[in-house]
DNA sequence: TCCCACAAACCGACCGGTTGGTCTAGTATT
DNA sequence: AATACTAGACCAACCGGTCGGTTTGTGGGA
């Protein structure tokens, strides 16, 4: 125990216990997501969170309310994140949303998003489980669907004012679509425990997006020409 | 095995026991069927389930082995019952496969087909929760999405034959798609709690379905002209 | 026609196990 | 000494499933 270094820490006013509280509350949201997106919210054990996270009942009490509360956090903290780095910022940053869009799909569909096939969008798990069951829950996945929607209509309709989208379809019912093509497509890969019916569905959703576009606009595939 | 007397038995074998225990039988798949549409497989409590059939466990155990039996049962029962009267006996029947398509895809947005907006698509409900945890759930749910996939696919091919469905698509893609945007879209309302945002995935997905008619071939809207 | 053996159908108390949640005792840091 | 944190025994409620026993109706022998 160096003295000389004890002060330092106070002064900073970084007191252990809170960081290592900290961390043991950051262990519980990781351990109780991953336990979620496994057995979903209602079959996830807290013994088995508290199992996964290295802790015990009294601190998870500690540090939560309930298991409602721990749940909510735990998938606030990942989705948030998740949202916002693969669709969010790429759509609010493209010059071409409707490549961007065909790129963020293709990534899926080589599996580079989804970790496991077998378990599925977290999103959409926790959406179809819990919207009918609580209110909190469903406010939360709502509002994300909520900005999500807002975020690929305002893409297509800048696409739209820079003349790449065609001006004769609405842009807020072609996202909701996509949204949906695109959530349908993750449930069937889920299912079939396979991803070549999801190429399957790409297949046509590309032809559909690439129709978006402004005749005589480039239509490049879905791997090249989008990278920049 | 006197076989002269066999027939008479059998004919006259309508046994009165047998009667109340085939209807005590249905009473429990209904009721288990109601159980897991609301709370899920995993969620469905056999007591719950018991108290809406009006009978006990030992009845229970004496027509199915175990709830595993039971709930498969159950959902076998309703689904291919939904599934033919819904999707695949209109799609075979049709003549004009896009009509038919935007025919019941419209009743599903009205609110025709589900019957609480709340509930969500049992097909879909159960594909989510149990495809990653039971095989033969899985293997089930996976069949009927075949079955699913193979009927819109064959009536969009007999209407590529008649001239009415543009001939440079691949029909198996496009029913793949089909599938993925309505599940996706029934998903959407269920989170929403609303069948606006159904509405709106509808109006673009209407668009897409009409692009996949030959050039020239009439667009009758979703509610005209096709209920011949 | 009567009667009874037999089995299908049904009953509900009970079982071990698990659940989310509580509570008290104790530890480590300031 | 004060306080944030952790530990884990414990709790009632509920889970799916078991089991010994009762009711019910029927077919075959007398």
């Amino acid at each position: 125990m160096p003295e000389t270094l004890k002060p330092i820490q106070a002064e900073k006013g970084e007191d252990a216990r809170q960081i290592r509280g900290e961390r043991t509350r950051q262990a519980l949201l990781e351990a109780a997501f991953d336990e979620i997106h496994q057995h979903g919210y209602r079959s996830a054990s807290l013994n088995d969170i508290l199992k996964a996270a290295g802790c015990t009942k009294g601190s998870l009490y500690h540090h939560f309310p309930d298991k409602h509360a721990l749940g909510l956090a735990a998938i606030v903290d990942n989705v948030d994140r998740f949202m916002g780095t693969t669709w969010l910022r790429p759509l609010a940053q493209s010059t071409d949303p409707i490549s961007t869009l065909l790129d963020i799909l293709q990534r899926h569909v080589d599996g580079e998003v989804l970790c496991d096939v077998r378990l599925g969008c977290p999103l959409q798990n926790l959406s179809q489980e819990m919207s009918g069951l609580d209110e909190d829950f469903r406010t939360y996945l709502n509002g994300i669907h909520e900005q999500w929607r807002t975020a690929i209509a305002d893409a297509l309709r800048k696409g739209q004012d820079a003349g790449q989208v065609r001006k004769d379809i609405s842009a807020e019912a072609a996202a909701t679509m996509i949204i949906a093509t695109h959530q349908g497509t993750v449930g069937l890969i889920k299912t079939a425990q396979s991803t070549d019916i999801g190429a399957s569905s790409f297949e046509a959703f590309y032809q559909y997006l690439n129709s978006l576009r402004t005749t005589g606009n480039s239509t490049p595939g879905p791997k090249e020409g989008l990278t920049s």
